[in-house]
DNA sequence: TCTGGGGTCCTAGGACCC
DNA sequence: TCTGGGGTCCTAGGACCC
C-alpha cells in the first residue's frame, strides 16, 4: 500500500487562540510576543498584509503597532496548549493514526483512505470539524511524503482557491508545485543551506527534487539526500505516532531584569531546576547528569561578555529536586563571577535512566533519601491542583528577574477564576 | 535600555584501546 | 632516517525545526 500523509496546520494559531477569547478583535490585526516580550513571534493574517515580519523586536515597531492600533499579547502557553490539545483529540478521533508534530501541527496517516472518500473531501471534512468545534482555522496538505504533505499545506495557505486543503498525491501537480516553490520553503532546508544551494544553482525545489540523491549525499549530507527523495514522492520519514522518549530536558529563560548579584541568579538557577526537575518526573525518568549555562547579552558588543557551560555527573541518576538543586548550585558556585550584567541562564538535564534500571558501581554511593519518591509526588500534586505553589526558599519570593509579560490574556480555559464571562 | 525557548539529528575530532 | 591502523565512544558544535 502507498503510504499517504496529511499534515494539518493551524493557522495563525496564538494570534487565533488569544482572538478566540476576544470577539471584539475580529478582523483586526493581532500579534503575539515571544517570552519577555522580546519579538513578534504569531501575526493574525491582517497583521501580516501590514507587512508586520517574524521574529522582529517588539521595541523596534511597538509605537508603530500602537499607532496602528494593533492588539498585541505576551504568549501565553497555557492558553495555547489547552487550546492545541482540543484540536489534536479531534484529529484522533477522526483518524487513526496521528503524529502531534509541534504545538499547532499534526501528521495523519491516510494510507487505505482512498477507497473511502477522495482524500480532499476527507481534508475538507476535518477543516470544517475542527473549525466548528474548536473556532481554530486549519489548512491541510496531502501527498505520499512528509515533506511533500508539508508543501502542499504550504501552497493550501498561500492560494486562497484552494479552499484550505490540497490534494498532491498526483506526480503532475507535484512537479508543477516543485516549480513554483523556493528551494529555502522546503522542510529541512534553513538559512544555512539554502545559500549554498543557490550558489550552486539550485534555487526552486524542484531544482532540488532534480538533483542525484547520491550527489547530494557527498557534497551536503545524508539529511538532505532523504529530502531530495522525499521530495520525489518516495517516503523515507514515517509517521512516529508513539512518543519517542526525551533525550534531554532544557530549562531556560532570559531575565527581565540584567542579573549582577550571586544572590539572583541562585534563585533563577533553583527555580529552572526545580521546573526541569519536574518535567523529568512527567516524563517518568532519572537523569545522571546536569549542565548549567549562564550568558551575558551577546547583542551588545560593547558590553564585556562570559558564557560559562559546564556540566556534572551525578553519583546516581536522580529525579529527586533536592539532589539537581544541590547539583546546580554547585556549577553556579564554580563558574560565577562578579562583575557581569548576565541575561539569561538555563539548566539543562541529560542521560537518562530509567528508575530502577541503573546499575550502580560496587563503591558507588548509592544511598537515596527516604521516601524521595513519595515526597516528590506529594509536591507535584499540589503544585498542579491549581490551589496554591510549595517551592524551595532557594527559589526565592521577590524575583525582580523573573520574565516580563506586560501584555498576558488571562488563562481562560485552564483556572476557573479566569473563564471568560458573558455579559 | 530593548533581540524566545525547547527540542532533534548529524558530523568531526579527540581519547582510548588493541 | 625510520614510530600502524582500525575501531569505538564521547563531546562539542552546527544545522535544522516549530
Amino acid at each position: 500500500m502507498n503510504p499517504v500523509f496529511a499534515l494539518v496546520d493551524c493557522n495563525n494559531f496564538y494570534t487565533s487562540c488569544e482572538r478566540r477569547f476576544r470577539p471584539d478583535l475580529a478582523g483586526a490585526p493581532i500579534v503575539v510576543l515571544s517570552n519577555n516580550d522580546g519579538c513578534i513571534i504569531s501575526r493574525s493574517a491582517e497583521a501580516k498584509a501590514m507587512g508586520i515580519k517574524m521574529g522582529v523586536p517588539f521595541y523596534q515597531i511597538e509605537p508603530y503597532l500602537t499607532q496602528q492600533g494593533v492588539a498585541v499579547f505576551s504568549s501565553n502557553y497555557a492558553l495555547y496548549a489547552d487550546m492545541s490539545a482540543r484540536v489534536m483529540s479531534i484529529l484522533e478521533q477522526e483518524s487513526p493514526r496521528v503524529e502531534i508534530y509541534s504545538i499547532d501541527e499534526a501528521f495523519l496517516d491516510l494510507s487505505g483512505m482512498e477507497s473511502v472518500a477522495t482524500l480532499a473531501d476527507f481534508g475538507r471534512h476535518i477543516r470544517t470539524t475542527v473549525q466548528q468545534w474548536t473556532g481554530i482555522t486549519v489548512c491541510v496538505g496531502i501527498a505520499p511524503s512528509k515533506t511533500l504533505s508539508k508543501l502542499a499545506n504550504h501552497a493550501a495557505k498561500r492560494y486562497p482557491a484552494t479552499g484550505g486543503v490540497v490534494d498532491l498525491t498526483s506526480p503532475e501537480r507535484q512537479r508543477r508545485l516543485l516549480q513554483l516553490v523556493p528551494v529555502d520553503e522546503v522542510w529541512g532546508v534553513g538559512r544555512r543551506l539554502s545559500k549554498r544551494l543557490y550558489k550552486d544553482g539550485i534555487k526552486t525545489a524542484l531544482d532540488l527534487a532534480c538533483c542525484h540523491p547520491k550527489t547530494i549525499r557527498q557534497q551536503y549530507s545524508v539529511v538532505l539526500e532523504r529530502t531530495v527523495r522525499e521530495l520525489n514522492g518516495e517516503s523515507c520519514l514515517s509517521l512516529e505516532d508513539v512518543t519517542p522518549t526525551k533525550q534531554q530536558i532544557i530549562c531556560s529563560r532570559s531575565f527581565g531584569e540584567r542579573i549582577t548579584c550571586f544572590q539572583s541568579m541562585r534563585e533563577a538557577v533553583c527555580e529552572y531546576t526545580v521546573r526541569a526537575a519536574e518535567k523529568l518526573r512527567e516524563e517518568g525518568q532519572t537523569a545522571k547528569r546536569i549542565n548549567l549555562f549562564m550568558r551575558t547579552n551577546r547583542h551588545n558588543p560593547a558590553e564585556p561578555q562570559y558564557m560559562p557551560s559546564l556540566g556534572a555527573e551525578l553519583p546516581v541518576p536522580t529525579d529527586d529536586t533536592r539532589d539537581l538543586v544541590a547539583a546546580a548550585i554547585r556549577l553556579l558556585r564554580s563558574s560565577w563571577k562578579d562583575g557581569y550584567r548576565y541575561m539569561k541562564a538555563g539548566v539543562m538535564l541529560t542521560d537518562f535512566y530509567e528508575p530502577g534500571v541503573y546499575q550502580p558501581g560496587l563503591f558507588d554511593d548509592a544511598h537515596t533519601r527516604p521516601n524521595a519518591k513519595a515526597l516528590m509526588s506529594v509536591l507535584d500534586k499540589i503544585n498542579h491542583s491549581g490551589k496554591g505553589q510549595v517551592f524551595l526558599a532557594g527559589q526565592g519570593v521577590q524575583k525582580e528577574w523573573r520574565m516580563k509579560r506586560l501584555h498576558v490574556s488571562p488563562a481562560y480555559t485552564t483556572n476557573w477564576r479566569s473563564l471568560p464571562v458573558v455579559k
